[in-house]
DNA sequence: CGCTGGTTTGACTTGGCTCAATCATCGTGG
DNA sequence: CCACGATGATTGAGCCAAGTCAAACCAGCG
């Protein structure tokens, strides 16, 4: 999606060595800008397993989370029970931001895999943006940049079709990893296709038969959570973008 | 005010000549909070006439703009020229908070009726802030309930069918309307259906269908732009929510 | 009057959903 | 070690909600 504003990017010379695929990866290389650095220091990390949540909906909110290593998703519970995700953090997010001010979450985040996260206390963060100017603007940039990537997700599922969705959601995932390090062509699915499917407003089946119909064109390779990138340019006419940079 | 506003909208406890949209109000009735006249202050009200734009994607950030009375749509339009309506902010709405921190703006917002608006410098609101804890901690909230909305219609795009999402739609309006001291039951459509279809990722066919379907039902009587909800319950088992009040 | 922009309604098509069967991979316990 | 569920993925057949195309219609305005 055009709108991927990275606020924090691309002087990672990252070690090739380390795939998506090995599992937890270390975000070191990524996400070095001053304000972060601090914000962090503001709580201590801690683990999380595979399948647990790391806030739900509900819960009275004291802290937004910093994702420090793994996959997670973030889900929108109905009142009905249906469940919408809303994206798919990575390592250098920070999730819950929409809870500020709210009392309570709204949002539910559960981990894809295990997961380093910081939780970092709301109450000690505002005290620090408050008397630095430059983490108040650290805050407002993640927020903006957040609405800013809704903006672009709900022009696709307002707009686009199963093929453009699919398209934009792995060139998406590509630039994500790419800021962080990775290779842009291949890499690993963390999530089902019920959940991709989810995220786009799609069915499990409709995400599994674009898939084989993308393979079939040459766009690309997958094998269960393994996608490997083949026609990039294809792929960005689909997703009606041009690469950013 | 102006010559068209309908005398329809009388039951409303204000001054029954008063148009939700139309006449100015002041933002004492609605979102008072103390930060809130402050910010404004910081810039001037000006008129803006129907079909101009407040601001446009592609613009250099250097305000938000308060909506002081009137009617709006906030689009963003995509690379092959294709538009999705964001939403239709009313007054006591800031609109381009978004664009805090990208430099351009990536929104366009149009006036959908003559709009008093007052641009509000965000070098001097981060100022502002800077200094006062209470109005950072009102952009938080305004950021953090912005990106909760927009959450709430990624999930109606997601998962809803063309019933459930103009009945969502017509309820949040209501409640809009309803909040800013105007009839929860009866007001006036300030888009055309082809507006709302955008909004909700639907035709304007579809929309009309479905407003029809849901008069034949009794749910609402439409004509044009007036319309008058008669069927809440119903509207809101729809939308899948509990009233809020 | 007769445009013009917006709306309604109808007939038809279709993309993606539903239902259902099958398959692959992996972890577990006998 | 293999048999066995369990979970996720793939694929097919049929169907339906919403899209497309097209024709009236309607109100307001010059």
């Amino acid at each position: 999606m055009h709108a991927h504003v990275s606020p924090m990017l691309s002087n990672n010379r990252q070690s090739s060595t380390l795939s998506p695929f090995s599992g937890a990866y270390s975000t070191r290389e990524y996400g070095r800008s001053g304000p972060l650095d601090e914000i962090v220091a503001l709580g201590r990390a801690r683990m999380v397993t595979e399948g647990t949540a790391i806030h739900r909906a509900g819960d009275a909110f004291r802290s937004v989370f910093y994702i420090k290593s793994g996959a997670a998703k973030r889900v929108l519970i109905q009142e009905d029970g249906r469940e919408q995700i809303l994206g798919f953090p990575m390592p250098g997010d920070i999730v819950a931001i929409e809870a500020i001010s709210a009392g309570t979450h709204s949002t539910t985040v559960v981990a894809l895999d295990i997961c380093a996260i910081v939780e970092i206390p709301f109450e000690a963060l505002e005290a620090l943006a408050a008397e630095r100017p430059d983490v108040a603007r650290f805050l407002y940039q993640r927020m903006s940049a957040a609405l800013r990537e809704e903006h672009s997700w709900l022009a696709a599922l307002g707009l686009f079709n199963a093929d453009e969705r699919l398209a934009t959601f792995l060139l998406d995932l590509s630039q994500r990893f790419s800021a962080r390090g990775f290779s842009a062509q291949r890499f690993m699915l963390r999530m089902t296709r019920a959940e991709i499917g989810s995220f786009l407003g799609l069915t499990l089946e409709t995400v599994s038969r674009v898939f084989s119909r993308f393979q079939k064109l040459g766009l690309l390779n997958v094998t269960r959570r393994e996608i490997e990138l083949l026609d990039m340019d294809a792929l960005y006419k689909l997703a009606h973008t041009r690469p950013t940079h």
